[in-house]
DNA sequence: TACGCTATTGACCAAGCGGTTAATATATAC
DNA sequence: GTATATATTAACCGCTTGGTCAATAGCGTA
């Protein structure tokens, strides 16, 4: 006997917060049409009919993960740092900051990241996210670049050493939580890239 | 009717090779005990009666992947360098070019490590070797704080950001493999450690 | 109120999974 | 050469999965 019905726009909306739910708790592995149907209530055929398949509702999944984990939203109390390589170290704090305050969805990041490795589609969108997140980065690392005379590094090279920092942090903690603090891995952040490119 | 006996060790042994190779190419996902079985031409009851449960051959392969890629051995010729600072960049470089050789153990660790986040037993045994890991660094890093004055990190945090910088490469480039080269990243890296922790 | 459209349900299916077990071929000991 | 022990196989089981589909209940419309 079939419930109330309702919109397209609702219902996947609906869909999408269940599967994030279980996601969250489950893992990706448990993530299953009939476990996102039961936490959002309705039966496992309804899921099916809104994503045609499976893989379209774990890429929606995806894509949401992203837009909220690898958009690099700059606050303006760092933007007007005047000295580029003071707001290269402010943001790098910022976003370590920020990735910690949801372990879990880093993890969930995480896994579709492992799932990329054998997966063309996820790797691709993964890809492209990171692309622009790398990108966002690149335009102040050429300005602490330009900055500093001597400079040996590229834009692109450093921001991609600017993302091993952000991601190696949470990735490290999400193994063993309590074995060192945020503050003395930031520290140490901070006393490398204090002199960098080139010492003064 | 079944085939030939071996001894207890050698059937393991065939059998975990398998299941490296079946992991490597279908991911833990395709790791089945009927597809290793395949692979090593047994029965997948066989599998069952060497590994009681099929957890236990995840694990063992786990552990195997482990000492492959988490056990930092210092070649002589980084080891014999005087000066602490060289002989950390030296060990930074060498082994993010080994990591980089292995590009497909490094995929699968990254997903035991993701399922690490739903799985306690898996999370210890990365969490122990990443923890020797770390350590082997540490001892470095100490030395290298010692030898300058003024230095602001503790080994245990200068430890972390190098396994950050360390694993951040072949992690980012399993995601988009042509974006950015090696040397480009390592030349990066070189540049920032350069002044490290206080410019001469 | 009656009709038509469709969102929704529940039953069903084939495939694949981990795991168990009786039968048996093989190696070993006597 | 015979007996014993066991590594090995193949058939089997129960369960879960993604996916399909006819029946139907709810909703907008006339």
């Amino acid at each position: 006997m079939p419930g109330q019905k309702a919109t397209e726009a609702t219902r996947r909306e609906q869909i999408l917060k269940a599967a994030y739910e279980v996601a969250l708790r489950r893992g990706i592995d448990g993530l299953t049409v009939r476990a996102v149907a039961a936490r959002a209530r309705l039966s496992h055929g309804l899921v099916l009919f809104h994503f045609k398949r499976k893989d379209q509702l774990g890429l929606a999944l995806l894509d949401r993960v992203l837009a909220a984990t690898l958009s690099l939203r700059i606050p303006d109390e760092i933007d007007t740092i005047s000295k580029p390589r003071e707001r290269l170290q402010a943001l790098l704090g910022h976003e370590v900051h920020r990735l910690l305050e949801e372990p879990r969805r880093i993890r969930l990041l995480l896994e579709y990241w492992a799932r990329g490795a054998h997966n063309a589609v996820i790797r691709g969108r993964i890809g492209a996210g990171l692309d622009a997140y790398r990108t966002a980065f690149r335009k102040i690392a050429e300005e602490a670049l330009h900055a500093k005379a001597g400079g040996s590094g590229t834009p692109a090279g450093v921001a991609a050493v600017a993302v091993s920092l952000i991601i190696g942090y949470p990735v490290q903690a999400m193994i063993d939580p309590d074995q060192f603090d945020i503050e003395e891995y930031l520290a140490a952040v901070q006393a490398i890239l204090g002199d960098f490119p080139m010492a003064a």
